[in-house]
DNA sequence: CGGCTTTGACCCGCGC
DNA sequence: GCGCGGGTCAAAGCCG
């Protein structure tokens, strides 16, 4: 296979479930960042319209259109796409209707189900989340999977996966690729959390696996690891470089190395060029555990 | 050793 | 009733 297509087949796993893990330009206390919701209520919250829309996943595409994609103002290279809620099945938008505020109701004390081993029934209300970085796919909760599925009509399967922060956590996670823009993920949640927000250090606890990835390859049932690694070598080695500098210049609290490497679209390192979401995520790390030990705190590494 | 991914099997809802 | 497609389970194996 060559290399293109390696990297057009990500591994989409290592992709969220990395960026789940490590800090990013997200860690700013006053994040911009109009894709990340920190519970299913503050999407609602921020498009009602949608909440209550009877449409369905075939309409989808032109829900989005009006919407998407919206470049965001930190990073000329993250394309931001904006979130909706719809449901998921036509037959339970009354179901839905009927039972959203009950559901709402339930939030946080809703019992796990008893052992209710297929749950189509379960799901009550579901967001879709369409994204096209790994910042997107990054929502700071611990998830494991827990199966993938090829979907018809898509040459990528869609993978499951269940919020791990907390045992008897009903939320859940579906993630797939686009087979109508490979660069775009779809990402549907249902249920909700049944616990705070991890903290994005408490996160970090969860994601102990290297290549732990939510991008699932596409799907050929029997195209295994051919390409799974979602990284280059030589990209990880450049990047391990560009933290280690970033360590160094930290230690001797040189802010101008910090000026030197951004511009707006990024920065050449060695033969390399990082983009800046890259940066943001890299450097980001860093300088949160910089700024706990007492360093620079005027916050410029999220600028 | 605990937590994770992988993957075949199973179950359920739905359309015909 | 049957077949299909999607969602979940759970055993096996991997990894730190």
């Amino acid at each position: 296979m060559d290399e293109f297509a390696c990297l057009r087949d990500w591994d989409l796993e290592a992709i969220v479930r990395g960026s789940s893990g490590e800090a990013t330009a997200m860690d700013d206390p006053n994040p911009d960042f109009s894709y990340f919701f920190s519970d299913q209520d503050e999407l609602l919250d921020s498009f009602p319209e949608f909440s209550e829309t009877t449409r369905v996943l075939d309409d989808l595409e032109d829900l989005y259109k009006p919407f998407y994609p919206v470049l965001h103002p930190l990073s000329p290279h993250t394309i931001v796409t904006t979130s909706l809620s719809i449901p998921i099945e036509p037959q339970q938008v009354k179901e839905l209707k009927a039972s959203e505020d009950k559901v709402a109701l339930q939030g946080l004390k809703t019992p796990p189900t008893p052992k209710c081993k297929k749950g189509k029934k379960n799901q009550n209300k579901s967001v879709v989340k369409q994204v096209t970085t790994a910042e997107g796919l990054d929502d700071a909760w611990a998830w494991r999977k827990y199966g993938q599925k090829p979907i018809k009509g898509s040459p990528y399967p869609r993978s499951y996966y269940r919020c791990s922060s907390s045992k008897g956590c009903l939320a859940r996670k579906q993630v797939e690729r686009s087979h109508l823009d490979p660069a775009v993920f779809l990402v549907t949640y249902t249920a909700e959390h049944s616990h705070p927000h991890p903290t994005r250090r408490n996160s970090l606890a969860g994601t102990t696996r290297k290549n732990n990835s939510l991008i699932p390859p596409p799907t050929t049932r029997n195209h295994n690891t051919t390409c799974s690694s979602r990284t280059p070598l030589m990209v990880q080695s450049i990047e391990e470089k560009l933290v280690t500098s970033v360590q160094q210049s930290m230690d001797l609290k040189k802010e101008e190395d910090f000026l030197e490497w951004f511009d707006d679209d990024g920065a050449q390192f060695g033969d390399a060029w990082i983009p800046t979401s890259d940066l943001e995520k890299l450097i980001g790390l860093e300088c949160q555990h910089f700024a706990l030990d007492g360093g620079f705190t005027d916050g410029y590494a999220h600028s």
